[in-house]
RNA sequence: GCGGGCGUGGCGGAACGGUAGACGCAUCGGACUUAAAAUCCGCUGGCUUUUUAGCCGUGGGGGUUCAAAUCCCCCCGCCCGCACCA
């Protein structure tokens, strides 16, 4: 830790103190609690809110910071602001801890919340606490379970049994979206497949809506909206059956190039078809080789080293468009149930992953697409498939067209046949909801023998945890509940088993955007004309890590609501902002090689690092992401203990731009608590000195108070636009930019003095929304009875923030010579003339005439020879 | 493989196609001090005996332009996402 924060010679901004005091003020005045007022603009910021682990982390705080600027910003701005804060409070690490700790998941998420609670209130957020939610209250996920009901009345949940992914770390079922790379998302163990019965959520229903949707959010990261536009994964093609020589039945497959349907030489089934089940039946050989394809994982290793591998079933089918011509059909490895239609034909001379297996198993490879400017007789196909565009031939009634016009001519074809359709696929899959777990949100079904599955009637709402249940083996303590899950059932009275399954907490984060729109409401879960006046949220922030998980879950669960009438907006967040991740080096002890922790090492003479304890040598490591497991994490506890709120956040965003990684460090963190320091001390030194606040601008200015009023106009000007655009870096630059010219400012006379104070208030108004704390006692101490959190944002003189004279540059053929001070908006002869007059330019001349002079107003002036 | 991003001093980073390196960190020098800390002031891209100057310089190579870190083409490196998606 710094002596800064430790030494105590002489006046010293008493931080602690100081942020203590203004939040009880702003907590006692309920500065931040939020009113519905339509005739208000309003502005909803949210951050996504935290899991409440127990305690805060450098990434919440800079997450946090991040979204009090634009909340205090927009208040100041004359916005009604909502910013709202609230706990992700299921999940598995409670239970895990009451596995470890023997206590109670609610128990310790309670706790984890209050102990939370505390750490972000001492940042000093400008948050309406009074709305605060946690999903684990019944309060709140009574109306999940409503919700879902309605969903299912109208479609959009079902049940089915199917192929799931099954964590064995968790023992639960994932969602696609929360396997990575063929491991669980949360414990990195390789995910198994089961088939199991489980509940899903529509989401395929909304597949194009959700990728047209995506249009209109311009304000959301390009790169956000390409990895939905990719999940989603939309293409057309036709789909179309083969008749199956020798049996009634046919095989649909789904192709993308109906065009090459003439360069067929095989088709191909996934090992999970029916039809490969039915075979295997029959054939010991098959089944052996299902099994073998279904051992080999889906990680990256896995498919890139796996071969090509395929079993020849003997069945045959005929080509739709000549029933002479007749294809094998394989069981093949790299055939995805999942998509299409789990069956393919191969066209080996243009699509690679068929030709590698046709050369294995030796099949015909026909190009049927020439590329322009090839001889059409002489074109192969060699090791690469031609995939790019071209012109069909030896494709009969398709040989000339070219490929777009070929895919639509062959779908028609098709149609025309009645053999199949023009189709579109999509590669998302529904949302499987079902978590074997107990620390969620139950699942309101029941389970009758006799009438199946019947929804719990809305007047036996909620569905409620028990409390007592034991974490003493593995499995879902629910159901091994002795008696929760016995119940009767609503529609024949005869005894019935409840639904033991819980949501997937994703389930939760889905809405709770909307509960913050009127939280406390008990019969629904939102107020219509709540959400009406809050909806969309205006700005969300948040980690990039949801960019395909909570981020389409939430968009897909409002537009179900919508679809259901339930709400007017079909997206949740109209801005999204992505911040990048907060770093620190690592360290290692250079002798053992185990990881250190920045507190267990110290700065030695020369520069390098050694042991706090010993004073051994350290290996210094790269900058990488703080972890646990890596030990190079920085507790914001300690650094708000130490610094401050404000300066945490003050170094949080002027350090790197805020979508990019940000390195934490020691050197930092100080460099911004002498800015506070020396900040406060001028303010302290000055204030009596100072005009009265609220003093009217004297007649005149000196040319040096005007040449200072200009930078403090700019200034507002300039911060003003970094803050819209979430420059937040360039914003404190600037601030920091206008105080060192302030400091500098040595004031002669009264008007010098009231432009001083023009300045320093300049100064305070525009830190206030990164550094609130420091802000308002500065605005106190310049005399001002109001509080800054309730001050509108200071308007900068357009005339004054202009300059009036311009530095130009002057080149000749481009390189820099001169600098000439021009009035500004010079015209062009006047700048031509000076340039030309600069010595060092007619050096650069040599002599020479100039060809062409170019004038860029207030800019350059360019002499070309 | 497909898609996206990035590459600028010792470091984080600034630069509507128009003075490259704002602002900060670090280093170094100085002031204050018995001393240290803190604080304050100053230097700091490289090279050059034209030093109120010149040359070079934004991953590398080409190009467009009066003018390129910025636009275009090729290459190299790093990061992220998806991935046997028919």
């Amino acid at each position: 830790m710094s002596g800064a924060a430790t030494a105590a010679i002489g006046a010293r901004y008493a931080v602690k103190e100081t942020e203590a005091k203004w939040q009880a003020v702003w907590a006692a005045r309920n500065c931040f609690a939020a009113v519905a007022d339509p005739s208000k603009p309003k502005y909803y910021v949210l951050e996504m809110f935290p899991y409440p682990s127990g305690r805060i982390h450098m990434g919440h705080v800079r997450n946090y910071a991040i979204g009090d600027v634009i909340a205090r910003y927009k208040k100041a701005k004359g916005f009604n602001v909502l910013h709202p804060m609230g706990w992700d409070a299921f999940g598995l690490p409670a239970e895990n801890a009451a596995l470890e700790k023997k206590v109670h998941p609610a128990k310790w998420t309670r706790e984890n919340i209050a102990a939370m609670r505390e750490q972000l209130k001492s940042m000093g957020l400008s948050i309406d606490w009074s709305r605060e939610i946690a999903t684990c209250d019944v309060a709140y996920y009574r109306h999940e379970q409503k919700t879902f009901l309605d969903f299912y009345k109208a479609g959009l949940a079902y049940r089915k049994e199917s192929w799931v992914n099954w964590d064995p770390v968790d023992n639960t079922v994932l969602a696609n979206e929360q396997v990575i790379d063929g491991r669980g998302w949360r414990t990195g163990a390789l995910v198994e497949k089961r088939k199991l019965s489980q509940w899903f959520l529509k989401i395929t229903a909304f597949a194009d809506d959700l990728l047209e949707g995506l249009k209109t959010l311009d304000r959301w990261p390009e790169r956000v909206r390409i990895m939905q536009e990719n999940w989603i994964g939309k293409s057309s093609g036709a789909r179309f059956k083969f008749e199956i020589k020798g049996r009634g039945d046919k095989l649909e497959v789904f192709t993308t190039r109906p065009d090459t349907l003439f360069g067929a030489s095989f088709a191909a089934i996934s090992p999970n078809h029916p039809l490969a089940a039915e075979l295997a039946a029959n054939s010991t050989e098959l089944a052996e080789f299902i099994a073998e394809c279904n051992r080999v994982g889906t990680s990256e290793e896995a498919i890139e080293t796996q071969e090509k591998r395929g079993f020849d079933t003997g069945l045959k089918v005929v080509h739709p468009f000549d029933s002479t011509w007749e294809l094998p059909v394989y069981v093949a490895n790299f055939v995805l149930m999942e998509y299409g239609t789990g069956a393919i034909f191969g066209c080996p001379a243009h699509d690679q992953r068929d030709l590698d297996f046709a050369r294995k198993y030796a099949l015909p490879v026909t190009p049927v697409v020439i590329p322009e400017g090839e001889d059409p007789a002489a074109f192969a196909v060699g090791d690469e498939a031609y995939t790019g565009p071209g012109i069909l031939r030896n494709s009969r009634f398709l040989d000339g067209l070219e490929v777009e016009a070929a895919k639509a001519a062959a779908g028609a074809k098709l149609e025309e046949l009645g053999l199949g359709e023009r189709t579109t696929v999509y590669r998302l899959r529904d949302w499987g909801v079902s978590r074997q777990r107990y620390w969620g949100c139950p699942i309101p079904m029941i389970h009758c023998d006799d009438c199946g599955v019947v929804p719990v009637p809305d007047d036996q709402l909620p569905v409620t945890l028990p409390d007592d249940v034991t974490f003493d083996q593995p499995g879902n303590p629910i159901a091994r509940h002795p008696t929760w899950k016995h119940t009767t059932c609503p529609t024949c009275g005869k005894p019935a088993l409840r639904e033991t399954d819980t949501f997937d907490t994703f389930v939760e984060s889905s809405w709770y955007q909307m509960r913050f729109c009127s939280p406390h409401e008990t019969e629904v879960g939102f107020a219509r004309d709540a959400v009406d006046y809050w909806m969309p949220v205006d700005q969300y922030i948040g980690g990039i890590e949801h960019a395909v998980l909570h981020l389409l879950y939430a968009r897909f669960w409002t537009r179900a609501m919508a679809s259901l009438g339930k709400i007017a907006t079909p997206e949740p967040f109209a801005g999204l902002f992505t911040q990048g991740m907060v770093n620190h080096e690592t360290y290692k002890d250079a002798e053992s090689g185990a990881w250190l922790s920045p507190a267990d090492i110290v700065k030695a003479d020369g520069g390098s690092y050694v042991r706090i304890d010993g004073g051994g040598p350290v290996t210094v490591g790269r900058v990488e992401k703080m972890s646990k497991s890596k030990k190079n994490v920085v507790d914001p506890a300690n650094i708000i203990d130490a610094y401050g709120a404000d300066a945490s956040r003050l170094f949080m965003l002027s350090d790197s731009p805020p979508e990019r990684d940000l390195e934490w460090t020691e050197a930092g963190i100080d460099g911004a608590w002498r800015y506070i320091s020396r900040l406060w001390r001028a303010v302290g030194e000055l204030a009596d000195k100072l005009p009265a606040a609220g003093t009217p601008a004297p007649a005149a200015f000196s040319d040096k108070a005007t040449g200072l009023r200009r930078s403090v106009h700019k200034a507002v000007a300039g911060v003003s636009d970094d803050l819209e655009k979430f420059r937040f870096n360039k914003a404190v630059a600037r601030i920091r930019e206008l105080s060192n010219a302030l400091a500098d400012f040595k004031p002669a006379d009264d008007a010098d003095l009231w432009a001083l104070r023009e300045g320093f208030e300049a100064v305070v108004r525009l830190v206030s929304p990164m550094m609130p704390h420091l802000a308002e006692e500065l605005w106190s101490q310049l005399g001002h009875g109001t509080l800054l959190t309730e001050s509108a944002w200071p308007e900068a003189d357009a005339g004054l923030a202009r300059d009036d004279e311009a530095t130009v540059a002057v080149q000749v053929n481009g390189k820099l010579r001169a600098t000439i001070l021009l009035p500004r908006d010079a015209d062009q002869a006047t700048a031509q003339e000076i340039a030309l007059a600069e010595p060092n330019v007619v050096k650069a001349m040599e002599g020479k005439p100039a060809r062409k002079v170019i004038v860029i107003p207030n800019r350059v002036v360019n002499v070309v020879v």
